[in-house]
DNA sequence: TTATTTTTCGACTTCTGATTCGAAATATAA
DNA sequence: TTATATTTCGAATCAGAAGTCGAAAAATAA
């Protein structure tokens, strides 16, 4: 039996590897990080991630699905008023926005994570997907009841959530330099972006 | 020696290794994919695969470098003419979109294999990079003389690069389901993202 | 303090997949 | 046709890295 402290302990020690993990992924990518780095990374003997995880992949899952829920976790609140689905729309890009500013390694790697995945790791309906289908969903949702409401212009909702994604995706992360985007600017780029979108 | 038929056999046939490679790499990615699987795929013995290529990597750079130059000599002649920058602008991005959209694997393998690259690779200013830096040049440098002619409006051209380059991944690769993207619905989309985008 | 449980890790095993070898097959040249 | 050059490939080689084992160390309980 183990007491609460030594539960907590445990605890601890998973996130130093998880952490040291999300360091080499970053790097590396799934498949060239070697458990040996990982090891080396979190201070601890490779064998030892052997007795808190069962496999590289199961930490690699685990980051996802930490990183998903804790997204999702912090999304939700803003979302449950269905009033002014613009706001809501605006208030969870932007929360994420922040979330994103705060720990750009760890989203990036969660926003990027999938395309170094090979397919057999999404198969089994992972916990992340769900979160992550769910936070689309939401956006979608958003979309829709803006576009009902006259908040939004009309148009294919799915083409949209696309582009935005890609836009998103674009303004953190993509592309030459690495200026910094501030929460203002961001703010102010997306919503000119979706308010002022040609009404086709 | 070999006769010029001789030269275009052999180009024919990296050219069918190369393709098979293609198909391995986008289903697998770079680690993933083994030299036995691109034998299978092109239909050649492992070994004869060194008999045209050094080695994996070499196969990957090859269909890099092959593809942007295609694109940027497919560009080219559509941005010499400087008097009227957002016209070539949409054009070029109207060239890129049709070329996606006729062979969609190898440009979705050409956008998205920087990121399923160790880092290793990117070394040695590999030629694909240069044709990629120089696109990205043209088109910014398009965007910023269509600002000073007041044909698009004013903002910092890197950050609203980033953003089209993002907008423009999202469009064709991005998200769920698989709608196609027409190239009419593209170039509306694009055209009215960058003309009416507000004026802050 | 001694026994028991939990945690740690170096050394080994095992497997996978890139790369190489050397011998055949095929095509070209004499 | 015979000699030479080119092309092909199955069968080794070899290295790297995932995962296992069993013994020690450290913590906890008795």
């Amino acid at each position: 039996m183990i007491s609460e402290r030594q539960a907590k302990e445990r605890e601890h020690r998973k996130d130093q590897i998880l952490k040291g993990a999300l360091t080499v992924f970053k790097n590396k990518g799934l498949e060239k990080a070697t458990m040996d780095e990982i090891a080396k990374q979190a201070d601890f003997g490779k064998a030892t991630l052997y007795y808190y995880f069962s496999s590289k992949e199961e930490i690699f899952i685990e980051l996802l699905d930490r990183g998903w829920k804790m997204i999702w976790e912090s999304i939700e609140p803003a979302i449950q008023d269905h009033d002014q689905p613009k706001e809501s729309f605006l208030e969870a890009l932007h929360i994420i926005g922040s979330l994103v500013t705060e720990n750009k390694t760890l989203f990036e790697f969660l926003f990027t994570a999938p395309q170094m995945m090979p397919g057999a790791l999404t198969e089994g309906k992972p916990i992340w997907k769900n979160y992550q289908n769910k936070m689309y969903g939401v956006f979608q949702g958003l979309l829709e009841e803006g576009m009902a409401k006259g908040e939004f212009p009309v148009m294919q909702s799915d083409i949209m959530m696309r582009a935005i994604g890609g836009l998103f995706h674009g303004l953190f992360f993509l592309g030459h330099g690495n200026k910094k985007m501030s929460r203002d600017m961001m703010e102010e780029f997306i919503t000119s972006f979706i308010s002022n979108y040609g009404d086709t």
